[in-house]
RNA sequence: UGAGGCGUCGUCUAAUGGCAGGACAUCGGCCUUUGGAGCCGAUUAUCUAGGUUCGAAUCCUAGCGCCUCAGCCA
């Protein structure tokens, strides 16, 4: 553990003091209340890392507990792929699962203190009505003609709004706070609203669901929460937070904590946008590789791993922040450099004839999965024969400055195999290069040249004839710049995921759904977990290796 | 412009009255059978103006800018 001193965050310091003044008895217990409606986010994974985190460092308890008091956005299907994300990024809440649901009986009674002690009462004003006496930011509001109404008459009412006996909208449960507070949250907020829809847990037993500000903080009560993190929108809701428990005579009163939620460059983040995103088709799903969804990501393939080293190095602070992506990609590229085999796989082939090299002739050639660790064992044959695929950008006609890979009459190192020399160019009518006509000098295998000429390229290739034809998604970037605007369809990247027919070396064959893999110069890739097939792997790319040459031949464009 | 928050390199984030540090990004160099990785180096920041102090990112005052709140969403 590295809790020095420096470097810990606002929430961790304040946990400390809490601690050393004897606030909770030296408990630390802290929750993830996820709501049903959609798929995590990497946002979400922030807060997850934070409150699994921070229980753990002060041997302390998190619950997950899911938010479920709107049945008309929520499902089970969202809450089995939360369970799964959660247990997928290493995180385990015990037997600490709870449903906000579970609560509705408890909740209930809360109310009804809340009635009796005046503090609570039914209010018959329509939704525009109550909007309209709300008041403005600048100016207070008027209060409901049914406000001072009896404690017994709204008891009465309540009652009866749960016994089904008045129609959807008719009439809600307010707090009776202050009409003048110029906190906007204080003026009477709704507590409960009749909605016929069947709950996804428990069915058509409520009529009346409870709101957010009065469940959540209750949940938490009844849960022991110490401290309950969460988002800085909430920040003004912390006054009706306390408030609730407070009135309602809970007997368990945590600490609401706000922070920072994660933004970041490329990407949009809330799941209203996200939804919209997989409604419109304009992904194919909540798990899209493209997608910033936990699900996505673990199909892109990234490693729970690196998505927890990210949540750290970003940090919690109460400063709004959007994140560069490339730290993000920086973060999986570190992870899975020292983690993943090498393997050899052409995306846009070009075929080369060895003219030199015997027809029906195949090499087996030994190479390592580890080039950089040659104390990890692992290496497979790569077979190489009279044809092989090398990549279309690996040859330039008329060659820049500073392009030293394969050009008519140059000489290139093919990666664990022997020197070739470009001796000819073969087109079609149209112009179009066919294929190469080569030559392999026979005494260079392994790359080297017993007469010590010097060769600065290396390229990749397989052999035609053993080659794994396979579909591989290149993708990039869901939006084009770098903070989506309002519009944000309009914002998306038109080519962020492009569907390549590549060539990959035979062992590939073999790749587990799911595994992942370095294809050399190119990135790491991860065999799709849905569309692979026995044999027929189909390929994600997870991110590109960092491409100085990129930036290289930009210039020399730019200056020719 | 009512209330609540927030302002430190391009981006995140430390420094809690005492040398403004780290990571990513960027730019150089070394090395390299991946133009990858690795190694070395460099550039770049305290919102503004006053004040307190030997000394201020930090304390005080006044500004400026940004975010959140007017759901029977969470």
């Amino acid at each position: 553990m590295d809790e020095t001193r420096e470097g810990r965050d606002f929430i961790r310091e304040r946990i400390d003091t809490d601690l050393a003044g004897d606030k909770y008895g030296g408990r630390v217990a802290t929750r993830f209340p996820p709501e049903p409606n959609g798929y995590l986010h990497i946002g979400h994974a922030k807060s997850i890392c934070l409150n699994f985190g921070v229980a753990a460092e002060y041997g302390g308890i998190c619950h997950l507990r899911f938010d479920d008091t709107n049945p008309a956005k929520e499902s089970q299907e969202y809450i089995d792929s939360i369970l799964e994300d959660v247990r997928w990024l290493g995180f385990d809440w015990g037997e600490h699962l709870y449903y906000a649901s579970d609560y509705f009986e408890k909740l209930y009674a809360f109310a009804e203190v809340l009635i009796q002690q005046g503090k609570a009462y039914v209010d018959e004003l329509t939704a525009d009505e109550i909007r309209a006496y709300r008041g403005t930011l600048t100016e207070p509001g008027r209060e409901s003609p049914f406000r001072d109404r009896p404690p017994e008459e709204s008891l009465d009412l309540f009652r009866r709004m749960r016994a089904g006996e008045f129609e959807d909208g008719s009439r809600v449960l307010r707090a009776r706070i202050d009409m003048a507070s110029p906190n906007l949250n204080m003026r009477d907020p709704t507590l409960y609203r009749i909605r016929r829809v069947s709950h996804h847990r428990t069915g058509d037993d409520w009529c009346i669901y409870p709101m957010y500000d009065f469940t959540h903080c209750l949940s938490d009560s009844i849960e022991r929460i110490t401290h309950s993190l969460c988002t800085l929108e909430f920040e003004n809701n912390r006054p009706l937070y306390d408030w609730v428990i407070q009135h309602a005579r809970a007997d368990w009163q945590p600490q609401q904590i706000e922070f920072a939620r994660l933004n970041l460059t490329y990407t949009v983040m809330s799941k209203r946008k996200l939804q919209k995103l997989v409604q419109e088709g304009r992904v194919s799903g909540w798990d899209d590789p493209r997608m910033p969804t936990v699900s996505g990501l673990r199909r892109r393939g990234y490693t729970p791993e690196a998505i927890r080293a990210f949540c750290e190095r970003i940090g919690i602070a109460k400063k709004e922040s959007t994140v560069d992506m490339e730290l993000l990609e920086h973060g999986i590229r570190d992870d899975l450099n020292t983690r993943v085999a090498r393997r050899l796989a052409v995306l846009r082939p070009l075929k080369v004839v060895i003219e030199n090299m015997p027809e029906g002739r195949v090499e087996e050639i030994a190479a390592p999965d580890f080039p950089d660790d040659p104390a990890r064992m692992g290496q497979r044959a790569i077979p190489f024969a009279r044809e092989i695929y090398i990549e279309r950008d690996d040859f330039m006609e008329e060659p820049t400055r500073k392009f030293f890979r394969l050009a008519p009459g140059r000489e290139v190192r093919l990666r664990w195999a022997y020197l070739l020399k470009c001796e000819a160019v073969v087109k079609d009518d149209a112009g179009e290069i066919r294929e190469l006509r080569c030559s392999y000098d026979p005494q260079t295998l392994g790359g080297q040249a017993p007469d010590g000429r010097k060769v600065r390229g290396t390229i990749h290739w397989v052999s035609a004839a053993h080659a794994v034809d396979a579909e591989v998604r290149i993708y990039d970037r869901l939006f084009a710049v770098p903070r989506p605007g309002d519009d944000f369809i309009a914002d998306l990247h038109p080519d962020s995921l492009q569907v390549l027919q590549a060539k990959l070396e035979p062992d590939l064959a073999k790749a587990e759904p799911g595994s992942r893999y370095q294809f050399e110069r190119q990135g790491y890739f991860c065999a799709d977990s849905r569309d692979s097939e026995p044999g027929r792997p189909v390929f994600n790319r997870t991110v590109p290796l960092r491409d100085s040459w990129a930036k290289i031949a930009a210039r020399e464009k730019k200056s020719s």
